[in-house]
Order: C-alpha cells, then structure tokens, then sequence
DNA sequence: TGCAGAATTTGATCTCGCTCAAGGTCTGGC
DNA sequence: GCCAGACCTTGAGCGAGATCAAATTCTGCA
C-alpha cells in the first residue's frame, strides 16, 4: 500500500480500524453528487464509476476508479459537496473514512497527500482529454479512444487481447462518449468483423490494440 | 489579496520580490502544454486562456483565468508538465515565480494552498460541466451555457447587460464550445435579433440573461 | 425447460450542424 | 484616406449520426 508510506503494522491496523469497509454489487451507488461530502473512499477491489446525472435522467460518465485508487475526495479541494454520484460498476470492496479523518491522516502519511494530488493531476488531464476528445473527433474515433482509455485503466491481459476487466454495456460505452448506444453497436459491430475486438454481452476484449490505435487516429478502417 | 493571508507589508514585499512580472499583449504564449512546468502563476489584470492543441493545429479552450487566480499549478499537482498552453486574452498583467518557491510559499501561507485547493475544485467540476454539455446537449445550448459561464466569470456590468470583458470573436466561442464557427455566427445573429445578446466584432455583451438561460435549458426560442 | 427481461443488432428515415462558397464590413497601419 | 487583412454573415447542399422501429439473442430465474 503505497498510499500510507512507512506506516507500521500498528499503524496500518489503526487507519483500517478507522475506516468502514464495504462489499457492494454492481449498481450499488455510493453517493450522489448533491451528497455533503462526509466521507473519502478508497477502492480495494472492483471498479467503481464516477458520473453526473443530468435533469433529464442522462447519465454521463467521468471517470472509472481502479483498485488502489481514491475517490470521493471534496474534502482534499475544500469541497463541502461531491461533484460526481459514485456507482459500483461491478462486485466491489469499498474503504470509507469519515471526512474528519482527513486533516490527521494526511498529516500522518505525508505520502496520501502526494498521492491525492498526483491522482487529481491525472484526473484533471483525463477530463481535458475528454474535451478535446468531443470537441474535435467523430463518434468513431471517441469510441476507439474510450476502449483504448478503459483498456489501459482496467484491462486484464488475456490470451487473445485486453479484456475490459468489467461488465461494460454498449449503453455504459455510450454514456462514456456522449454518442448514441446504436451507433456504438454499429462501430462495435465493425470491429469485431475485423477481428479488432471481440464483445459478446456484457464483456468486450480489445483483441488488436494497434488496429484500434489506427481507427482512433483515423487513419485507418 | 486573501491568497497571502496574514502577511505584513514586509512579507508582501519579499513575495512580490521573488516573482518576476510579465505585461504581455493579447496572443502571447505564456506556456505551452509540453513545457517544463518551471513556474507558477497569478493573473493580476486581464484574463488568460487555457487550451489544448490538437495534432492537427486545432484550439481546444479549456477555461479562462480571472484577476486573482492562479494557474500554471501543475507544481500543486505533482506534475512535472503543463497539461495546457496559457494564452493571453487581452492585455494581461501575470506574476510568475519559479517552481521551487512553492514548498516556503504555501508552508508560509496556508491560505495559499488552501486557495489553489478550492480553485482546483472548481475547475474540475467546470470541466465536469463542460462535458456533460458536450455529450448531450445540442449545439446552441451549449453555446448560450458557454456565454452565461463567461458572463459569470469574466461578465462586466454595463446599463445594457453583461459585457465579456476580453475580446471574443466567434471563432474563439467555437473553440470554446466544440461548435463551428459558422454555427457560432448563425446563432449569435438570431440572438442578436431577438435582442438576447448584442455583439459588434470582437465584443459580447448578454443584454437579456434570463432569455438567453432559457435558451440554454431548450425551453425557448 | 421455458419465459421475462435485458442486451444487442440492424434497417429506414430524418435532421442538425458541418462543409463549401462567396460576399460584406470593420479597423488599424501606412 | 485607402488598402489589406481580420472578422463576420449568409446561402446551398450534404452527410454523420440521431431517432424510430422491430427483430433477435442471451441469461437467470421460476
């Protein structure tokens, strides 16, 4: 656990004693973005998505939180609320700290602080990539590039390609890209023609990383 | 300046000492998403914009700093590069300090980090904002949505509305928005019949806010 | 084993917004 | 005062992708 550098086994025992552990099925939500933000969460297991619920029920994804990965952090941007809802996108094993917990912790394990800064760097780059992403390619090249994206955060290495290492519909790929489930079926459907990926329900394995490089470049079929 | 807190005439001086200042013209490149992120900096005057350029020479704008904020903070973010290219909007006045002031300047002034904190916070969730517009509403929603946050942000009172306090052409709302520039012009026009906006070359000024956020959420014309 | 509901596919049609094209207007510098 | 270049507008046509519609396949559960 790199997150708490240098903690003893005492010490390990007491920030885990601190926190309340969670087992949730996929679907769970573990809190919403009106929520007040009195809790900060660490996935042990499993991942977990990260969305905004617009006033007409769409959901749009952000971001997926891989093992090892905080989440729910307002108290570390002085945030009195979330700004996402949270939702188990599979079996999950939650760490949750109560957000007093935050001041000592941090002081305690210089190495949290760290972290938490570098993770809302790369969250902060992951958004910005997303902008360009819609704002500058066709519903193709977004969807290449969200399954490259998944792949490299959550993909297990399989005999035959990448496998997404959880259930992922073409409506949960669609909310991720902002484009219509139907024409993710379309492209879907084209790759795996190709031999580019292979999907049946629920699963998708990212069979040729390099052809769906290309597609995601547009240079290619 | 509520960033130094607590500081006396003395330690204000030393701080000022330690940062260079930059007077730049509209266009300047302040950095560039590949630099080295070898400073930190704070507009003073004049608004600066963030954007992400594409492989193929496209501007992607991310947000636009005001007076008092910080940015280039990639040192906050344990970063060792900018993530986007700073450009000046108009006549900007910026104080810039080397990367290694950061660890003395935020021990000495707690409110400092706190600030950078909360501004990190803020952006996120307008990145988050940015997104779910992008992936679900149509193209003059997200163009009104676009203009209201600047009205926000950047928005002078004026006896006939809001005025955008920096040049905007259309081109640069279609940077801003994913839009094409010739949709930009479309809409704008037919704002400017209706009296919703009134814009000369360059300048933006939000006559009627309350119509225009009707726009925005689909419910007029 | 069969059925209900979820997930996926595929076709047909339509429309928003992009591209292409051209003309108009403003402004700063010479 | 004039010109070049920047900025803005508007029209016509097209196409990517959304919407509408329906059929098919899968899977867990009764």
């Amino acid at each position: 656990m790199p997150l708490f550098d240098g903690a003893d086994r005492a010490a390990l025992h007491a920030i885990l004693e601190s926190a309340s552990i969670r087992r949730v099925g996929p679907g769970t939500v573990l809190f919403t973005e009106e929520d007040r933000a009195s809790i900060f969460c660490l996935v042990v297991e499993g991942f977990v998505r990260l969305l905004r619920t617009t006033a007409d029920g769409e959901q749009v994804v952000v971001h997926h939180v891989a093992p090892g990965e905080l989440f729910g952090i307002a108290v570390a941007l002085e945030s009195e609320t979330f700004s996402v809802t949270a939702k188990a996108a599979c079996d999950c094993v939650v760490l949750c700290w109560p957000r007093e917990a935050w001041p000592a912790l941090t002081r305690a394990h210089p190495g949290l602080a760290r972290a938490t800064r570098r993770t809302i760097g790369l969250r902060t780059r992951e958004l910005q990539d997303k902008i360009v992403d819609m704002a500058t390619l066709p519903v193709e090249q977004r969807i290449a590039n969200a399954l490259l994206r998944l792949a490299r955060q959550a993909g297990r290495e399989t005999g035959s390609g990448a496998e997404i290492d959880f259930p992922l519909t073409r409506q949960d790929i669609s909310e991720l890209t902002g484009a219509n489930m139907h024409s993710v079926s379309r492209y879907m459907s084209s790759w795996q023609k190709t031999g580019i990926v292979s999907s049946a329900r629920r699963r998708v394995v990212i069979v040729r990383p390099d052809a769906l490089r290309e597609v995601a470049q547009g240079r290619a079929a």
